[in-house]
RNA sequence: GGAGGAAUGGGUGAGUGGUUGAAACCGGCGGUCUUGAAAACCGCUGUACGGGGAACCGUACCGGGGGUUCGAAUCCCUCUUCCUCCGCCA
């Protein structure tokens, strides 16, 4: 949510900067219901004024032992203005309301402009591409005849894009979750947290995925529950309408949790495998920071995530979002892509984002810098630290033998029972 | 699932219809005192919106929503959350 003092003042830069990332922003209509708006409060208030001095000399005038009749008459009147006014704000307020909160953050200054993901720009690449002296193959003709993963049984319980691994397919998945877990509380200095994997529709709204994006989320019937699309949402949401005590800040949280997306709109893409799911495992890393703190926050976040890929000794590269690529809440975005020898590309396994305000603007998330100050609204921060099936793709992928078998890398086989290598074993 | 109780400012906690935006205490800030600190004492100490150059002024907010009334933290209805006891349960 922008902040609506800050439109008024600035409607047309606003308009402008939201135009770089392919939004329109409707400024005379927003005037036109801001305007409507203050006319109200400032009759409501006026109003207000007459009914609260009225009741005091009536007060006054029972005292005494006075006629009281024609005094509340006259103010019972008021009352009733009072009433329908209050009513005509509750209904521009709604206006209000749903006009701005479907307009998407402002773009970072540093951002680069453009409306698609060809204006994305590379800022660094790290690790060496594999070399294979074999054709290296995709996860979902590598996999299945280790027994390690089993597409079509999966269709079987729920339907197409739900993954069902098996043996040491599962305990590579676990291996992962701890071993990302272990990294980023013991080395980075996140709290680590077990959210609930549902969330009521109020959180949603805090973090953006509500209104505008319902159709991207599983609803449970007949609750206000949602599934989680990723462990953001309910992590950010800790503190909403808290007041967090400045000395505090930057915190730092990382929590695993299953995700669930329904992927509308995404038919047709990805559908061999299991890169696109309608459930994923993730770790995410969430911070609140001060506000003059959170861009270099997120070059660290985005290092963070960096990390696991190093240990792992996974080629990837950072880019950053141009403008019109980036996610309805956020400021500033990077993703970190894995390479995969299996597709001959760079994809996604994480995406860190800086929301500056927006977020916690919705979420009413504000700290008091030092005892005594006025109180502000926290940046928050979050990105995956990483997505675990698309890195445990990346191993397979990256780590497969001629043989067909699959090497474990070093920093892993701690959590895999010293286990060096994924053989064949028996099909579930 | 059944029966009770509770929800007030950063915290604890008074307040059952009319200067109560809200006592008191704790915490915080400023000051007096002190070589310095502590203690003691004094003052200040919520948020949002609107008006004004500013000191200030106005309005709203006592879990959410609705109602009664000229007037509600206070009365009524409803929802939510928390606590206690009983039952059930991984």
């Amino acid at each position: 949510m922008l902040d609506l003092a800050y439109l008024r003042e600035n409607v047309n830069v606003a308009h402008d900067r939201l135009a770089s990332r392919g939004f329109s922003l409707d400024t005379e209509t927003f005037q036109r219901l801001d305007g409507e708006r203050k006319n109200i409060i400032v009759e409501l208030e006026r109003l207000r004024q007459v009914s609260k001095k009225g009741s005091e000399e009536l007060a006054k005038l029972a005292r005494e032992v006075k006629d009281i009749s024609e005094k509340r008459n006259q103010l019972k009147a008021v009352s009733q203005q009072i009433k329908d006014k209050e009513e005509a704000l509750r209904t521009v307020e709604e206006k209000v309301f749903q006009f701005v909160s479907t307009i998407p953050n402002l773009p970072d200054p540093a951002v680069p402009i453009g409306l698609t993901d060809e204006q994305n720009v590379e800022v660094r690449r790290v690790g060496e591409l594999p070399s294979f002296d074999f054709e290296p193959k995709a996860h979902w003709d590598l996999c299945p005849p280790l027994g390690i993963l089993d597409l079509e049984r999966a269709t079987k319980i729920t339907g197409s894009r739900f993954p069902l691994l098996a043996g040491a397919g599962a305990r590579l998945e676990r291996a992962l979750i701890n071993f990302m877990l272990d990294i980023h509380t013991k080395e980075h200095g996140y709290k680590e947290i077990v959210p609930p994997f549902m969330a009521n529709s109020n959180s949603l709204f805090g973090t953006s995925n509500l209104p505008k994006f319902e159709e991207d989320l599983f609803k449970v019937r007949d609750t206000d529950y949602y599934l989680i699309p990723t462990a953001e949402v309910p992590v950010t949401n800790i503190y909403r309408d808290d007041i967090l005590d400045g000395q505090r800040l930057p915190i730092k949280f990382a929590a695993y949790s299953p995700c669930f997306r329904s992927e509308a709109g995404s038919y047709g893409k990805d559908v061999r495998g299991i890169f696109r799911q309608h459930q994923f495992n993730k770790v995410e890393l969430v911070k609140f920071t001060r506000p003059e703190d959170s861009n270099a926050e997120l070059e660290s976040l985005v290092g963070d995530a960096e990390e696991i890929l190093k240990r792992l000794k996974l080629a990837y590269r950072v880019v950053i979002h141009s403008t019109g690529d980036m996610s309805f809440a956020a400021s500033k975005s990077y993703d970190i892509e894995v390479w995969l020898p299996g597709q001959n590309a760079y994809r996604e396994v994480s995406s860190c984002s800086n929301f500056d305000a927006f977020q916690a603007r919705r979420a009413n998330i504000k700290y008091r810098p030092r005892a005594g100050e006025k109180v502000r609204f926290v940046h928050t921060l979050n990105g995956s630290g990483l997505a675990v099936g698309r890195t445990w793709i990346a191993i397979v992928e990256n780590y497969q033998q001629k043989d067909g078998t699959v090497a474990v890398p070093g920093a892993l086989q701690p959590y895999v029972d010293g286990q060096t290598v994924i053989r064949p074993e028996s099909v579930i």
